[in-house]
This record gives structure tokens, C-alpha cells and sequence, in this order.
RNA sequence: GCACCCGUAGCUCAGCUGGAUAGAGUGUCGGCCUCCGAAGCCGAAGGUCACAGGUUCGAAUCCUGUCGGGUGCGCCA
């Protein structure tokens, strides 16, 4: 149930009626016609502005239209006053009634309150963290890994078919050096001294991995060239790097459907398909690239190259699919894969990056939008820099100084929750600064500690309810007398929850986790208000002595309860009993 | 040089895809526990939404330009 805009509906039929009395002229758009919650409380409950709206395509003045709306609106009972103000908003007040119905359906349908058909089961897929296979995850990874998961779940609450995906950096010349390094770890695991040359990767969790291949092929390897040992080494390694990395996920509580080796591309024709499918638009052509201009590379010549016209899909600058030497460049590889999530009938992509990798959205855009015919949509979110903080100092990072911050460090130390909810505390396109002591602190500065807060009072009252002998099982609260909420405070909060469902579609229309986040921040806020408003006015407590009372006082809290749980489900972040 | 992101209270940030007198936290000042969890609540003070134009009933939000910060720019993925 989606109060707003069942609201909206009505408003929308009564324009209509107004249409058919010749109020109103025909064929009028009504697609910017919105019912939102004002921003002063003082306005109303609910706030139109379908006469401001209107009232130059009708050619009529817009508090005119808004009298006329006005009239025919109070005749519905859910609507107790509806006044013309301001340039012609139309503000609403609604009756008690209205909002019980509201308290009464967040009872009914628990947490699946506020779902919506947004989506209406179209399949999109969400790849994000896509780290490369040489090395455990870090922390930008994880602002990545939690972004992405939180945007999954919102998609699959807002009525999205959502596949997560990962897609695996193990065709390229990084593995190779992950290999090679692990050759090293190898040796060394054979007693041998070795040095790790610039391009090699030195970090201690290769050691047992160059153990483990110690164990599985003896010294089969050690002294033989290259040749011999790369490609069972690279497969070997890469293996081990991706237990690694999903045993990182898993710790962080990321399970992905899919995933997506780049490696499987390569040797079965399927780059050459997509390129194909593209040569066929006319798309791909040789010629010869202008240097960019004010930084042009020292060792610059022009060559001639196998290029995308991406420039026809709104790229920049049209974009090599193969070097000079005939082999593809990582462009090449990265089409075929969205070649491959296009096939696989997704209606709509969306990648998450890391902003670093800025440069590269629009030639992706230009590739999906050609390799579809623009059937399919492709949206790039990118999360930007985590900056870390350690007792308020900047914490630098370095893989040489073994200062190197992982995922598994964050998530060890803070845990998962706490990890989770502070990642979505920033919009994604914003910087966050991570301060490891601050986001343990136990405070309202703290936003996980306050929303988990305010769900561990209710829990607290629940417990409170029961030792004095009422039941407060959710079948009874969902059939509790809900007229014996009326005070303007506990309103307050029930419009407040009344938002969710709007908010599950407004944040999943924009793609941005980050609005729960703040939505549940809010919501808490006015929990913890009511609460304390209960010192000076006892009525407004939830434990009362009459048990009829006190279930419907409590059939609130737990209202608020549910929402946050669902909020926080949505977040990955498991709501607190109590507070410890 | 070009592209993308950002610029909102002293500080850290929201702002519901164009709505009303721009909101929180923090910091400063002042209140609230014989009372369901004070890890909380209430109040005061704090603003040229970087700047200049434009679009319209209406702009922090959209368009152009300027300034300032970040990221990226063929044979690395």
C-alpha cells in the first residue's frame, strides 16, 4: 500500500471528472502531477501540485483549478481539509482513519511492506566489485562490493528480476604477473632465496599460495623455464586468488549469482562474434588516432588500428578494439561480455566502477547502446575514493609499508553491519571518509548505532509488554483497536512510515542505495522523539495498564520496527535485538 | 587541451529528477532522567546554495560561461 499514491490516483480521477464536466480541456498530460509530502509539516499531510501544473496547457489561472480540484477532493472521506496556497498548491490534510490504514497494512504484510512493481519483473543485471583476481579485496572494493549489493537487493524489492554478477579480470597480462609471482612464492617454498622484481607482485598472502602449489606438483616446476609452468601456474593462482575473494564477499555477506570469466572469451570465438555484430552496423574500421591534445606521450607515433566508431553511440572519440600488434586491446574483450549480458536477455545493465574508471563510461555506453540497437539500457554508477581515518588522522595506505587496508581488515574490525550501513552513508558519487574509531563510537553521530538503536527500544518494549502479560504477538498487534492512536506524535509516525513505499521508488528509480540509508536515519529520529515525548506525557508511552491500550500503542512501535528491518534487510545489515 | 564528477551553515553532509520560508548531524549556548533503554529528547544561534547570465508561474536542482577541487585521456586491465 502506497498511500501517496493512492492519493495521486484520486487526484488524477478527479481531474478526470473535471475533464468530462468541461471544467478542463481534453488531452492534458498529467505525467508531471505529483502528491509528495510537504516540506513544512505546517502545510498539511500531503501536498498537489496538479493546478500550477495544469494551468498553462488549460489556460486557466491555477488557483482556480485548484478550488475547483479542491471541492471535489474534500468529498472523499480520507480527506479531512484540502486548501489552496501559495502560487496554487493544493494542501491536504487527511483523517486519522487514512493513516490507521496505513499502521494497519505495515502489520499486515510485515516486512513486504513498501515492495513495489516498479520493476514489474523485468531482468536487470547488477555487476559490481569485478576486482581483479591477483590480490584480496581492499577497502574501495568494499564501498564498491556494498554499493552494489545494497542497489541488488533495492532493485529486487522494487519489483526488478536481479542478477548479480562478477566478472573475472583473468585474461589479461595481470595474471600472468600473478602467476609469475606466485613462481616466486614457489621457489621460495622450496627453500630457494628470491628477490621480487619491479612488476611482480610481493604481498605476503601469495605465500601460501606458492605452498599449496608446492604441495600439489613437487618440485616439477622448479628450474624450468617459463614455457613449461605459466598456464597451469596462472590457472592455479587465479583459482586460489578468486577462493580468496569470495571467501572476502562472503565475510562481508555478498553472495553473487554469476560469475563471468574474461578468460572464457578468448579461444572460443566469442570476441570475434561481438566485434562481428558490430562490423556488420558498420561500426568498426581502421584508421589512425589524433594524440590527445596538451598531453600528448612522449613516444607517440601514429599507427593504425582497428577502431570502434563509438563516436555514433555519443562517445568522445572513436575507441581501439586491436592494438598495432593484431592482438585486442581490453576494450575488445569488455564488448563481448556485454555482447554476452545483452544475449542473455537482460532488460537493462548496470555496472558498477570504481571512479577511477570514469574514462571509460561512455565508449560502454557507445558499445551496449550499438550492440543493442538501444534496447537494451546501460547505467555506469561509479563509487568514489574511501578516505580511512584512524583516531581522526588520515591513514595513509601503502603496499610497500604493509599498510595496505583489505576488506577482511574493515569488515575484522568493525564488522560486517557496521561496515555495510556506513559504506551507504555517502551517495556514491561522493567521497567518504572512514574513521574507525568514529564509526564504533555508540552515539547519534554514529547513524548505524542510532537506527539500530531505535529498533532495539522496540524490541525492548515488546519484551516489556510481554513480562507484564499482554500479548504482543504480531497477529494481535495487526488486530488491535488502532483508533486508540490518535495523538498528532503518533500521526507524525505513521506518516513518516507511510513514506517508505515512495521512497523503495524513488531511490530504485535513481539507482541509489544511499536513500534508505538516510530514509531510516530519518524515520529512527522520529521514533526517538515520540519515545522521550513520552517523559512529559505519559500517554504517549507505549507500556500502558490497560493491555487494549498498550497493544495498539505498541502495534506502532513494532510498525516502526518492521520498516526499519526491511530498510536495513535492503542495506544487508541485521537489526539489533539490543544494544551491547 | 578535452571528457566526467563535485562545490549547500564554522566542519561533515542530505535535499524526494523543477516546488512554498533550503534541512540534519557536529561544534557553540540553554533546558529535560523518583518517567517504557538519557547510546535519547527539546530549544536558540548559524546561509548571496562557488560566481555571472539564461530557460518559466517557480531554479540548490535544467542550459551556457567563468573560477576552484577530484578523476581519466592509443600499443595497462
Amino acid at each position: 500500500m502506497n498511500l501517496f499514491a493512492d492519493i495521486r490516483a484520486h487526484v488524477l480521477t478527479c481531474l478526470d471528472q473535471m475533464v468530462t464536466a468541461g471544467q478542463l480541456p481534453q488531452g492534458l498530460s498529467m505525467t508531471n502531477v505529483t502528491v509528495e509530502p510537504p516540506r513544512d509539516a505546517a502545510h498539511g499531510d500531503m501536498a498537489t501540485n496538479a493546478a500550477m501544473v495544469l494551468a498553462k496547457p488549460a489556460g486557466q489561472k491555477p488557483r482556480d483549478i485548484a478550488e475547483a480540484l479542491a471541492e471535489k477532493l474534500r468529498e472523499d472521506p480520507r480527506i479531512t481539509e484540502a486548501q489552496v496556497a501559495g502560487p496554487g498548491f493544493l494542501n491536504l490534510r487527511l483523517a486519522p482513519e487514512a493513516w490507521r490504514d496505513v499502521l494497519g497494512a505495515v502489520l499486515a504484510q510485515g516486512t513486504d511492506f513498501g515492495r513495489a512493481s516498479l520493476g514489474a519483473g523485468q531482468r536487470v543485471n547488477v555487476e559490481y566489485v569485478s576486482a581483479n583476481p591477483t590480490g584480496p579485496l581492499h577497502v574501495g572494493h568494499t564501498r564498491g562490493a556494498v554499493f552494489g549489493d545494497a542497489l541488488a537487493s533495492l532493485l529486487d524489492f522494487a519489483g526488478f528480476d536481479v542478477t548479480r554478477e562478477y566478472y573475472i579480470n583473468d585474461g589479461g597480462a595481470q595474471v600472468d604477473v600473478l602467476a609469475r609471482s606466485v613462481y616466486l612464492r614457489y621457489l621460495e617454498a622450496h627453500g630457494q632465496d628470491v628477490a621480487f622484481p619491479d612488476g611482480t607482485y610481493p604481498g605476503d598472502y601469495l605465500i601460501a599460495v606458492g605452498q599449496q602449489l608446492k604441495e600439489k606438483v613437487g618440485d616439477a616446476f622448479v628450474g624450468k623455464g617459463e614455457q613449461f609452468w605459466l598456464e597451469e601456474v596462472r590457472d592455479f593462482s587465479t583459482e586460489a586468488m578468486m577462493d580468496l575473494i569470495r571467501a572476502d564477499l562472503k565475510a562481508l555477506g555478498v553472495e553473487m549469482d554469476v560469475f563471468y570469466s574474461e578468460k572464457s572469451l578468448y579461444g572460443t570465438g566469442r570476441i570475434e562474434a561481438a566485434i562481428d555484430d558490430l562490423k556488420e552496423k558498420g561500426l568498426i574500421y581502421e584508421g589512425v588516432l589524433e594524440p590527445p591534445k596538451g598531453k600528448k606521450p612522449e613516444d607517440w607515433e601514429p599507427r593504425e588500428q582497428t577502431l570502434f566508431k563509438s563516436t555514433e553511440h555519443g562517445d568522445d572519440v572513436d575507441r581501439p578494439v586491436m592494438k598495432s600488434d593484431g592482438s585486442w586491446t581490453y576494450f575488445a574483450p569488455d564488448i563481448a561480455y556485454h555482447y554476452d549480458k545483452v544475449s542473455r536477455g537482460f532488460d537493462a545493465l548496470i555496472d558498477v566502477f570504481g571512479a577511477d574508471h570514469g574514462g571509460y563510461v561512455k565508449r560502454m555506453k557507445a558499445a551496449v547502446s550499438a550492440l543493442s540497437e538501444g534496447k537494451v539500457s546501460l547505467d555506469i554508477k561509479l563509487t568514489q575514493l574511501v578516505k580511512l581515518y584512524k583516531n581522526g588522522e588520515p591513514f595513509k595506505m601503502s603496499k610497500r609499508a604493509g599498510t595496505f587496508v583489505t576488506l577482511r581488515d574493515v569488515v575484522d574490525q568493525v564488522g560486517p553491519d557496521v561496515t555495510r550501513f556506513v559504506m551507504l552513508t555517502r551517495k556514491n558519487d561522493a567521497m567518504l571518509d572512514f574513521d574507525f574509531d568514529k564509526v564504533m563510537e555508540q552515539s547519534r553521530e554514529n547513524p548505524v548505532f542510532y537506527v539500530q538503536y531505535a529498533h532495539a527500544r522496540v524490541a525492548s518494549v515488546l519484551r516489556r509488554a510481554q513480562e507484564a502479560g499482554v500479548a504482543v504477538d504480531d497477529a494481535t498487534l495487526a488486530a488491535a483497536d488502532l483508533t486508540l492512536i490518535d495523538h498528532a506524535a503518533e500521526l507524525g509516525l505513521i506518516a513518516k512510515l507511510a513514506e517508505w513505499p515512495r521512497l523503495v521508488e524513488t531511490a530504485a528509480r535513481s539507482n541509489e542505495p544511499h536513500r534508505v540509508a538516510f530514509y531510516l536515519y530519518e524515520l529512527a529520529g522520529v521514533f526517538h522523539a515520540l519515545w522521550n515525548k513520552g517523559n512529559e506525557l505519559p500517554d504517549l508511552r507505549f507500556v500502558q495498564d490497560d493491555p487494549k491500550v498498550t497493544q495498539a500503542k505498541i502495534a506502532l512501535a513494532r510498525a516502526t520496527s518492521v520498516v526499519i528491518a526491511s530498510g536495513l534487510g535492503i542495506l544487508g545489515v541485521t537489526p539489533a535485538q539490543e544494544m551491547r
